[in-house]
DNA sequence: AAATTGCGAAACCGAAAAGTTGCACATATA
DNA sequence: TATATGTGCAACTTTTCGGTTTCGCAATTT
C-alpha cells in the first residue's frame, strides 16, 4: 500500500471529504450523507486519509469525529514551492519586459 | 478514464517527470534515462500528463520536446487556497493568543 | 532506396484500488 | 438485560493503473 498525500488527494471523493471536514469536524455518518456511496466506502476513505495523517479522530462517546490535520496539507504546498518559484520568475520576467517596453517608449 | 491534475500528480514517477522538465524541456528518451522503467512506460506517463495539459509537446524534426505548462500547476495552488486560508487563520489565532499572554504578563 | 532512430499506440498482464456485503464490537437507550 | 446505534474491519468483486512487449510510422542518415 503506497500511502502518501498525493495518492490520497487523487480521489475526488476524498478531496470532497477533506474540504467538508475542513469547515468542521464530522462523524462518518454525517460525512457519508453528503455522498452517493455507502457509509463503508466513506469509512474506507477515512481510513486512508487517517493513515497518511491528513485527518485525525476524536472520540466522543460512541461517535467519532474526524477533523482535518491542516498542517499535513502544507506538505503539498511545500512541494508546489519549487514550481511557484518558476512561475514567479516568469511573471517577473514579463514584468521586466513590460518595464523595458515602457522605458523605450519614453 | 478520469484525467485530472490530482490523479496525474498521484504517481511519483510523474511527479519526478514534472520536476525534471520544469528545469528544461526534454525528449522522451532523455527523460526515460532518468528512470528505471522502459521508454514506453515513460511515454505513457507523458501521455497522461499531456492529456490533462500539465505538459505540452514541441516538435523538432523527429524529436519531441516536452515542457511544463507551469500555469496548469497553479490549479493545484488554487485548490490549496481554501486550506491556506484556514492555516493562516489558525496561525493568526495563535499569534493573538501569544499577544494576549504577553499582555497579561505585564 | 535501405537502414536507423525517435516516437506513439495497442494488446496484454499482474497488482493495487475502490466499492459492496456481511459481520463484530463498543456505547447508549429502553 | 435486550435492543438500537455508530462504527471499523475483513472478504470478495470489479475496475483502474502501471508496466512490458510488439508493432507501425515518420524523420533522419547512409
Amino acid at each position: 500500500m503506497r500511502r502518501d498525500i498525493f495518492q490520497a488527494i487523487a480521489d475526488p471523493t476524498r478531496r470532497a471529504i477533506i474540504a467538508l471536514i475542513a469547515l468542521q469536524a464530522m462523524t462518518p455518518n454525517a460525512i457519508a450523507e453528503h455522498f452517493d456511496t455507502t457509509r463503508q466506502a466513506v469509512s474506507k476513505h477515512l481510513r486512508i486519509l487517517t493513515e497518511c495523517e491528513l485527518i485525525k479522530q476524536e472520540h466522543k462517546g460512541r461517535e467519532i469525529y474526524y477533523q482535518l490535520e491542516i498542517d499535513k496539507m502544507k506538505e503539498i504546498d511545500k512541494w508546489l514551492e519549487q514550481f511557484r518559484k518558476i512561475w514567479e520568475t516568469r511573471f517577473n520576467q514579463l514584468d521586466n519586459l513590460l518595464a523595458t517596453i515602457k522605458k523605450q517608449k519614453k
